[in-house]
DNA sequence: CCAAAAGTGTTCACCGTACACCCATGA
DNA sequence: TCATGGGTGTACGGTGAACACTTTTGG
């Protein structure tokens, strides 16, 4: 038996597997993503997509955030598997199937990201202003993009911006930002309190020389999907 | 570099990666999907998907359409990425990474598939009534089952089900199937006619004793997305 | 003329959208 | 008192849902 896996296994070749992902957030009002600038070739010095290589006896949710973590510092967000691309020309080094995901970072856990080994520096880029990515990350970004605008219409998916209270200005402009268009404020407000998710915390906050603002949170923070 | 490139390409071990596919029709007014029966080990003799392994030097995409042709006989249709399986014991053979697809195989396209040499047997099962599957097959049957109904409020994808002409009661048919509800007819009418999407060919169909109806066509068929 | 499926319109409730003014605060 | 962002309600049009009868054919 134990002789049989093995013939199995390498009957044969088999290709790499990496999971990359898109990480999200708004800054200063702005769609940005995460991305690292590669220390080693190919494509070394241009910017990519965080990610690496699946161990081999880890699972796939798991890899891609620890990957996080180890390339960024970041961990402990909402992540959820993209798309799975493995043409066979995408790595001039072999042959490579990267499992893809996208996550969510709220704006204010905007701790610096810092820089792990294979990675020479970390940043936040406006989507809007990538600059030319390793490997096939452009289309891999445009997927997650195109993917989180049409998750805004039907799920909660924008209150994983969110820290943990906020206001409803705020939560404007983090719609406002990824659907690339100014709300009327009355209709937000009325559509976003009748989906009955968040709720008052019941405090106020003072920023600046005018009227506070009522403060919100998440009313069901238990069903957002975080991988750990 | 030939050098460096093998050094890279087994420094650490790599786990298998096949894709699987749902294949979906309607059968007698039934979702039903396309299974074939394991004439090896693991899970030898039980339902599983159709699919295999990935050829080191083949897209995923056509690795999806090659195994549907090779155990089934059946290519040319609509087939979209669903998702990608990865726990480390979903295979007790070795680590396999499953990408799996989902079909669409039109009403009178019921060639009989035919079983090819991993499989002792190919068969239609209502997706109401299967049997016990093998691996995590019920998950992604599951799943895919769940995007389908999904994409049929947005998309036309319930089209893909449709020989080239059809009435508007054939279609009508598919949508309570997969919707598993009975739909009010002149609504439906109403609702798919302001679409657009589908013109009528300008002939009649006559079966039975009863007033013939009208034939219909997609308007674009070449929208359709296809894997050859 | 009867059985069987094809075909056809109207009404109503709800929802998304457009739109303008007063409120509370700090300086 | 003024500048700044916070907060509020109404009217309208479009869309989805409910609902029943006539038409055409074969036997």
């Amino acid at each position: 038996m134990r002789a049989a896996e093995e013939t199995f296994s390498y009957r044969y070749p088999h290709p790499a597997v990496t999971t990359d992902v898109v990480v999200f957030t708004i800054r200063d009002g702005r769609l940005s993503i995460l991305l690292v600038k590669r220390a080693n070739a190919p494509y070394q010095g241009n910017w990519a997509l965080p990610g690496g290589f699946l161990d081999i006896d880890e699972d796939l949710d798991t890899c891609a955030a620890r990957e996080l973590q180890e390339e960024t510092g970041i961990s402990g967000l909402y992540l959820e598997q993209l798309y799975t691309f493995g043409t066979t020309d995408r790595d001039p080094r072999e042959r490579v199937i990267s499992v893809t995901y996208y996550a969510l970072i709220p704006q204010d856990a905007l701790a610096v990201p810092r820089a792990a080994s294979d990675a020479s520096a970390v940043g936040w880029h406006d989507v809007e202003r990538l600059p030319a990515l390793a490997f096939d990350h452009a289309q891999i970004v445009t997927m997650a993009h195109r993917r989180l605008v049409a998750k805004l219409n039907y799920s909660t998916i924008a209150l994983q911006f969110m820290p943990e209270a906020f206001t409803l200005s705020e939560l404007q402009c983090v719609y406002e930002a990824l659907l690339n268009q100014t709300l009327d404020k009355r209709n937000f407000r009325k559509r976003i309190l009748a989906l009955d998710l968040i709720e008052e915390t019941g405090r106020q906050r003072r920023t600046g020389k005018h009227r506070p603002a009522r403060e919100y949170r998440a009313r069901h923070p238990e069903r957002v999907e975080i991988i750990k």
